[in-house]
DNA sequence: GTCTATATTTCGATAGAC
DNA sequence: GTCTATCGAAATATAGAC
């Protein structure tokens, strides 16, 4: 009951979803801290009661949306049920969901747009998500190549191949939201089940 | 010696590159009209006698931008000295150097930005630039198959595969630009080779 | 074609009542 | 913790002299 009647105050979370919703509508700096705090049903100097400055708020957003990320893809790797084929299969469907539905993913071109003014946010972003995605794919392909299921390969290389496409993708489908035939142009599923399986036929050729 | 006096002057082409630089280093509206001005070294109001609006010098970045990108891959497709494997290098040397180093390419977060207020612009980018890009490279790996030299593939998943890596490796670069480390991350030169060399092996593979 | 000056709006952020 | 009211700065854009 006390959770129910506070649910629909602008908690911190609310706050935090709504700026990262105009963030990535808008920019950084096309998203208002008004607009921000309309879209919390609250006034512009009450959001400040809870942000401290409009840079806070997006750190907030950023730091916040990653924190979990890693989580699915890490059982993934971990999983003991699969096989090799089976787990990049399903680390690809993981990393797609997180790199274009999920917020961090899209926030990487709102990440470009203040990287000069703010450093840290995007050192932040780097170390807690893009390498930390990249190490538990690579980990997923060494344990192939360790037992023989997987021919060794160019890491790097092997890396954008694998990231590219759905960071394309990503924004992408951002860039051309406007379109009515967007999601024909741009379809998710196809792209990436077609995307796996030339990846997997690079895995397997000696 | 009348060019070398205008050359000096801020025509419309150092002020479109101007613009195009602060656009990519601030985002849309992060670039105001007054700085854009003082780097052409004129006033905010003398920049309105070349240039309506902010709308329509953003339009006119991207335009004048896309107008020649496509040219040299053009001539890339037609060159009748090149084998089928060489073809495909020369071209993934240029989608890099469209993507990665020119303005058309690095605009892409930014169109982003604004493509809910401009769909034009957004959908002119789309028909001028992507799908003109893509449709080239298609007609190369084409090529290729009908003549036995490569095998025949996925379209689509063969477009993001090639596509995605360069456009992300971009955006990359310009959301790490403040590491003095970006290079040593994100070098363009081994990504690229090592990337067009396993596509190679996957229009090898039967 | 560039300038000074200004109109008008909105920005991020703060003060202080309740 | 939300509100009204406001600050100073900066935004886009315009007017009019030269």
């Amino acid at each position: 009951m006390q959770a129910e009647t506070h649910a629909e105050l602008p908690r911190r979370g609310a706050i935090l979803a709504a700026a990262t919703q105009l963030f990535l509508a808008h920019g950084y700096a096309g998203a208002s801290m008004s607009a921000v705090a309309a879209a919390c049903g609250i006034r512009k100097a009450s959001l400040y009661h809870h942000v401290p400055s409009k840079e806070a708020l997006f750190s907030a957003c950023v730091t916040e949306a990653y924190d979990a990320a890693t989580e699915a893809l890490s059982r993934i790797r971990d999983d003991p049920t699969l096989g090799h084929e089976d787990r990049v299969r399903a680390a690809f469907g993981e990393v797609y969901r997180v790199v274009v539905d999920s917020p961090v993913g899209r926030l990487s071109p709102i990440i470009a747009e203040v990287a000069l003014r703010f450093p840290g946010v995007a050192r932040a972003f780097h170390e807690s998500f893009v390498v930390r995605q990249h190490e538990i794919m690579n980990a997923i392909l060494a344990a192939g190549v360790a037992e023989g299921a997987f021919a060794p390969h160019d890491v790097l290389a092997m890396e954008h191949l694998i990231f590219g496409p759905p960071v394309t993708l990503s924004l992408s489908r951002e860039m051309f939201a406007s379109f009515e035939d967007r999601d024909v142009l741009l379809p998710v599923e196809r792209v990436r089940d077609g995307h796996c399986d030339l990846v997997l036929r690079l895995l397997r050729a000696s």
